[in-house]
Parts: structure tokens; sequence; C-alpha cells
DNA sequence: TTTTCTATGTTTACAATAGCAACACGCTGA
DNA sequence: TCAGCGTGTTGCTATTGTAAACATAGAAAA
């Protein structure tokens, strides 16, 4: 690792405050997050943030949208090495949605929140998470094409997905799984069950007359 | 409306600070509920809800705790009114657990939020949500007896249409929904596609062969 | 080279908050 | 009557967000 420099001038102060605002979200939770914590650990006054960020808001934001670029890259990446039929794409998509959310649950957590910040003011965001979702849909609907979905809107479908997903990866994350279960459980065997039933829900029924 | 007392002692401080908590987080929002704006509403000084709640968590759990008694009454409430066969009484639980969540957002993040509260510690909502869970289970496991649901491990079901439910009602009340879909869209029709998917999704299929 | 400008940190200051301690009030029971 | 205890108040400290004034280093211009 190179040698910090210790000067008056930090260097590239946005992406250690970045970093450390990641690092206190992992190892003390959303209250932790504070600024002069943040400057704390990058070594800096507890003004020095605000050259960076307006407020405290625009900081988790920051986090939030860094948090959708990696998120992104993820799932390209495991599409780009999956088959290339669109079953296989948009199964890929879901596994590595649900990876990254339990690999990074700090990250998800405050993309996700709705708490911590009313994201859904930033149109950079809000065109994101559209764009995430018109793959998504159009995935489905190419699926349908195939006959390896049921007919339906593929909107609707997409959401419904998109719900299962969110809350199964909410539910683990904000441990609420963990305690509903008594007997000793497999996070992955649990994880596998709901991906097979959103797949069972999506699949076209059988001919009856077949 | 019976006149308030306006002593030094205020009578009924612990549900006054309650509701003001509540209606702060419907108003305002999770940011704004302060230990001292709650005194405030309840006009009494900062220091007296010290006296009914060790510090801000523990008024954050009353109110969760609160939230969860009227959750459970309702959904109690319309299975009362519900056919008693298994089916209707399961849809009437899951209709009622997605209208409780919809008309009272505030409660319902407050109680799932995982950011405002490490809720996961309190023994009482263990138990509370154990409880609840296991009841969906054997719901779920008398449909099965009776053909209506298809055959697999009814704890995996519940799981998975938790997950579902918990999703759309986050994604709804973190309004992520809103802008996901550019034409105008109406939420219950949205809702009821949701649940229907997921009676799809648990339906027994048709036999191939008959 | 020397001067000046600008981006980036620092220091200082203020208001709001959580939470603690000491005090005050008033009901209740001996 | 009055002693005790539950409940509310006042006042204090430490921490935080955020603004304003100041300082410095490196780049741009002279």
């Amino acid at each position: 690792m190179a040698a910090v420099k210790e000067k008056y001038h930090h260097g590239d102060l946005r992406s250690a405050l970045l970093d450390a605002a990641l690092a206190v979200l992992t190892e003390i939770g959303p209250q932790g997050l504070t600024i002069r914590e943040v400057a704390r650990r990058a070594g800096v006054s507890h003004a020095a943030p605000y050259r960076h960020f307006a407020d405290r808001d625009e900081l988790i934001l920051a986090v939030v949208e860094q948090g959708f670029e990696k998120m992104q890259q993820t799932m390209q990446a495991e599409k780009a090495t999956a088959p290339d039929d669109p079953v296989s794409q948009f199964a890929a998509s879901g596994l590595a949605y649900v990876a990254f959310a339990l690999q990074h649950p700090a990250y998800y957590r405050v993309m996700f929140s709705g708490d911590l910040l009313s994201t859904t003011g930033d149109l950079t965001l809000q065109h994101t998470s559209r764009q995430a979702l018109q793959e998504m849909v159009s995935n489905i609907a190419e699926c349908q094409q195939l006959g390896m979905v049921r007919k339906g809107d593929p909107v609707m479908q997409a959401l419904t997905i998109l719900s299962t997903i969110h809350g199964f990866v909410s539910l683990v994350n904000d441990n609420r799984i963990g305690h509903l279960v008594n007997k000793p459980f497999s996070l992955e065997s649990i994880r596998d069950e709901v991906l097979r039933m959103i797949f069972e829900g999506l699949a076209v029924p059988p001919h009856p007359g077949h």
C-alpha cells in the first residue's frame, strides 16, 4: 500500500470519506454514520467533508450511488458469463442481485432503507432504477416469446419478482429470518427455495390436455 | 373531547408520548423523531419522557410493539369476518396485512425498518413474530391437506410469501414503485396482481393427464 | 521567478440533541 | 399530618450538524 501523503491537502478526500462512511455503516450501523465520525476516520477536521458534500444527506446519497454502480457492475459481470439465452440471463441477474445484497448488506441497506434518505427525489437514481426495471421487463418479455414464461403483463411480473427478492434480502439483512425459524437452517437453502418458487410462479403451467 | 388536565402530573403521559411519536413519524419521518420533539408535542419538559422510557430506543420499541398489536388486531378482525375455510382465512390474512401496511405506513416502517431499531434483540417481538409465522405455516398446511395448495415445505412457502408481501409494501411505502412505472397506474391493481401471482405460485398445478 | 487565484482544509462558533443529576410537586397510605 | 415515592422540571455536559472566517498548497498568470 502506498504511503498516504500526510499533507494539508488530503489528495483524494472524497473517496476516503466514502470508504469511511461504508466502513461505519458496516461496523456500527446507520446510527453511527455522522459527518464527524467519517471525518475522524479520514483523519481530517470535522468540517472538511463539507468541501465535498453539501450536507449529511448528500454524503449518504453518494454512498447510495456508489452502491448502485457496484451492484450494476456485478450483475453485468454475472450476465456476461452466463449462457446467452433470455432465461439464463434472467436467472443470472436474479442470483447476482441476491448475492450482492447478501454479501454487501451495508450497501443494500443504505440503498433501499428509505429512512436514511428520501432517495426518491434524486433524478439520477430514478433514472438508474427505471432503466434496471426496463431491462428486467424486456428480459421477461423475451422469455414469454420463447414460451418459457407464462403470459401476463411483464411489468406486473417484474414488480412481483422485485418485491419477492427485495423482501427476502431485506428480511435476511435485517435479521428477521434467523429467529423466525427455530430449527437450524441454511440461508442458501431458503434462498434457493425462494428463487425456485419465483420461477415456479413464472413458469408456464403444463397443458391440461397434453 | 374531555379537557386535558393542565397539571403538574400529566395523567397518562406514556400514551401521549406514543401518540406524539407516531404523529412525528407520520408528519416528519424518522429523522424528526427526537425525545425533545415528542416531549414538546406532549407539552412536557424535555426530560419527562425519561420517566417512562429509558432512552430513545425504548420509546421507539414501544411504538413498534403498539404497531404489532394493532396489526394483529386488524388481521384477527378481518379473519373473523371471512368464511371459515382455510383458504379464505389465509387470503383474508394476507389482504389485511397489506391493507394495514399501506394504511399505516408510519407504523409499518418503524416496525420493520431495521435501521431505527435493532428489534431483533427484543424477546417479546421475537415471540410475537414467530407465533405469527407459525399460524401462517399451519394455515398453509391446512390448505395443503385440502389439496388447495401445492406440496412442499410450508415453512419455505410461508417465508416466500412473507418476502413477497413485505417487499411489496416496503417498495410502495418507500415510494420506490411510483417512479418505476412511468405510465399512470393504480396501486390497487398492482397489489391485486402481486397477490394473484402469489396464489398462482401456491396453487396446485392442474394434472397434465386430466 | 514572483504574484495571485482557487480549491481544499482548519478553527471557531452556535443551535439542537441525548442523557444524567439534582430538585420540586403532589398523591397515597400510615 | 406527614413521610415516601412516582412523576415532572431545571440545569448541566458531551456530541452533532452546519455556517463563517481563516489558512495553505498548488496552479495560473504576470
